[in-house]
RNA sequence: GCCAGUGUAGCUCAGAGGUAGAGUACUUCCUUGGUAAGGAAGGGGUCAUGGGUUCAAUUCCCAUCACCGGCUCCA
């Protein structure tokens, strides 16, 4: 017998060789049914793998993202199973579950695979789902499993295989289908109700664009029917977010073919909210001991040389930009820590001076792979809201934590709550990839993690996603589909100073070389507003939203008075307009409602001969009748209280 | 850059080898209204661009461009 202890604390006694399936069984029939996997010891292990020890368990069902991830990973074996079936000649790479899914790579030969051939394997992929086919798993041989992968032709296994230490392999065996799998999987297939293939797309094998692109064929399961039209009608919501759509609908920002691919054209009320969020800003940079500079869109080509980034990026750029005179070159800029730089340099700099932080609004420019481009939030032209902060070494740590409470600060004020720090390292295994000593790499890596838990963060660590000149730590948000993008950026930078020869004279009276940081709490205002825009689905903050009152006469009799409204909302810094078209109020509400308008102040008799205004707020209906001015004035302590969130 | 898909009116989208469609927006007229769509008439398209097949191409084929979903990349 064995004693078995689950997450209550409880203890059972099980005989030897008892399955996570038959604990759950012992338990309740409604819970064996309901049971997709199972944890001993902390390892997610098949329901139908033995127990052979005394052990901690956890039983895993569909609400349990280790229940997920099995029923996930199982699924992707079924369609390898279904492909098998109706493309013989099929070669397999790697099908794991992900975190909405599953997928599977595989090489069809010279066939194309076209989205009209899905349905036929979501059918087959049924068919075998019903026929309740177990998952038979089986210790071999690294030289068994290479002879079996040789003899079947599956190149692409036989490659996995090679990497891996003999004594480790298994193999799950559904149906006629046999894959080189650690598992773990379902008991059997029989749970597996709602199947929906999602997409094909090419997919480098390994992840490596030198090698051959094979088909990516992405799905995802569902243990009831039910689960499977509610997931589709989350992501049809979530695609009305999309910022692409609500920007073309609220003009915010546009795209021509005629100016090109990736460059955004702000529209007036895009504008006027870019403004905003940058004058807002710069007020808290101001607080912040910032000072604003100006710098060209252009430099010398030998600017980037001395930087670095020219080697680095330099092939993949705009091409330089030439002049009459031979030999002469500039570069549309890709940032503006070079042009920083040599502002530093304009004058001798005193250890009492630092730290020195320098502000822009900065357009760059960077030539993205054309797949790359993606509405706002990948671009080839955009606006960093950029900073450089040169300091004494010893500030370092210091100046790192007041940034982080800057970009949570803007962050608090925007509502952002769903964001995650990225502590992002170099990747000691490809040093080549960056420059810069060794000690300097480990200096400021220090300075970050040991900032980013000064101010209490919860980081997760990525190796190798660092900036070729240093490592960083970013603030990722996730779109309206769950992608995850980069928006506040801070940076740690010993090597720019060392390569521009930047210099201050200490206390002793000698030549010290500061430390640089470089920061975008928004990362760029383009890829910004675009997240905003899917986080609040297009209704701002009333401080930022570009129209914030519609005033609506009842008809074209009250549009005199409507005007009159619209001045003394305007006297007093309130975005107002007049919706004077001639419509019935019903149809003005309805669309102003959905141009998500905060405000919509109707007028007509009564409200022209008593001097008020009729309240409406977006989302909560009619507020009642008021005077103008005491609209105004609870409209303006809304705005304040939205600005002076306390740090 | 690579793999797959899409491109028809300002917008959202039908359509078919033989004279181009709807809803909405726009213009004009009627209506002058009380909290999410009042009524009528009218204007508007080189069917992304360039080639090819055909008596005939917006439709079929090829190329290019842009967009969309991924891969790679992201200073």
């Amino acid at each position: 017998m064995i004693n078995i202890t689950f997450p209550d604390g409880s203890v059972r006694q099980y005989e030897s060789g008892v399955t996570g399936y038959d604990i759950a069984k012992s338990i309740s029939p409604r819970l064996a049914a309901d049971v997709l996997a199972v944890g001993v010891n902390g390892e997610t292990v098949d329901l139908n793998r033995p127990v052979t020890a005394d052990a901690h368990i956890k039983l895993y069902k569909w609400d349990d993202p280790e229940g997920r991830h099995a029923f996930w990973h199982s699924s992707s074996h079924l369609l390898a199973e279904a492909l098998q079936e109706l493309y013989p000649d099929v070669k397999f790479g790697i099908g794991p579950a992900i975190e909405n899914g599953f997928y599977y790579d595989v090489d069809f030969g010279e066939h194309s695979l076209t989205e009209a051939e899905l349905p036929a394997i979501e059918a087959k992929m049924l068919e075998f789902a019903r026929e309740k086919q177990t998952f038979v798993r089986r210790d071999v041989s690294k030289e068994e499993a290479l002879k079996t992968y040789t003899e079947k032709g599956d190149p692409y296994k036989c490659e996995l295989i090679e990497d891996l230490q003999d004594g480790t392999i298994t193999f799950y065996t559904l149906g006629k289908f046999t894959d080189l799998c650690r598992g773990p999987h379902l008991a059997d297939t029989s749970v597996i109700k709602a199947i929906k293939l999602t997409a094909i797309a090419g997919a480098y094998w390994r992840g490596n664009e030198k090698n051959k692109m094979l088909t990516r064929i992405y799905g995802i399961t569902f243990p009831q029917k039910k689960l499977l039209d509610e997931y589709l009608q989350m992501l049809e919501e979530a695609k009305k977010r999309d910022h692409r759509k609500i920007g073309k609908e609220l003009e915010l920002f546009a795209f021509s073919q005629h100016v090109g691919q990736g460059l955004p054209l702000w529209l007036p009320k895009g504008a006027a909210l870019r403004e905003r969020l940058e004058n807002f800003l710069k007020k808290v940079q101001k607080s912040h001991g910032y000072q604003q500079v100006i710098t060209p869109h252009i430099g010398q080509k030998e600017l980037y040389v001395t930087s670095g980034h020219y080697a680095k990026y330099g092939a993949d750029s705009f091409r330089p930009i030439k002049t009459p005179v031979e030999g002469e070159e500039f570069l549309l800029k890709p940032m503006n820590c070079p042009h920083h730089c040599e502002i530093y340099k304009t004058k001798p700099r005193s250890y009492k001076d630092l730290p020195l932080r320098l502000a822009e609004f900065g357009a760059v420019y960077r030539y993205e792979q054309s797949g790359e481009l993606h509405g706002l939030t990948r671009v080839r032209g955009f606006t960093q809201d950029d900073a450089h902060i040169f300091c004494r070494p010893d500030q370092l740590k210091d100046e790192f934590c007041k940034v982080i409470d800057i970009v949570l600060y803007i962050f608090r004020t925007l509502d952002f709550k769903d964001f995650v720090a990225q502590v992002s390292l170099r990747d000691p295994s490809n040093t080549e990839k960056y420059i810069g000593s060794d000690e300097n790499w480990d200096k400021a890596e220090r300075a970050i993690i040991e900032a980013a838990a000064e101010r209490g963060l919860k980081t997760v660590v990525e190796t190798g996603e660092a900036a070729f000149y240093g490592p960083k730590l970013d603030f990722m948000v996730r779109d309206a589909i769950g992608r995850k993008w980069q928006l506040g950026t801070i940076q740690v930078d010993y090597n720019l100073p060392e390569r521009f020869g930047l210099e201050y004279i200490g206390a002793d009276d000698k030549r010290h070389r500061p430390v640089m940081i470089h920061r975008a709490p928004f990362g760029s205002m383009e890829r910004f507003v675009a997240v905003l825009i899917e986080h609040t689905g297009g209704k701002f903050p009333l401080w930022l939203t570009p129209e914030q009152v519609a005033v609506l006469p009842l008809s074209e009799k009250y549009n005199d008075y409507a005007v009159a409204v619209q001045q003394v909302l305007e006297q007093q810094d309130i975005r107002a307009f007049v919706d004077d078209r001639n419509e019935t109020i019903g149809k003005k509400i309805r669309e102003n409602e959905l141009k998500r308008i905060p405000y919509l102040l109707v007028v007509g008799e009564k409200e022209a001969a008593d001097n008020k205004v009729a309240v409406r707020k977006q989302g909560e209906g009619d507020k009642g009748v008021m005077s103008t001015d005491e609209f105004a004035q609870l409209f303006n302590e809304e705005v304040n209280k939205q600005l002076t969130i306390d740090n």
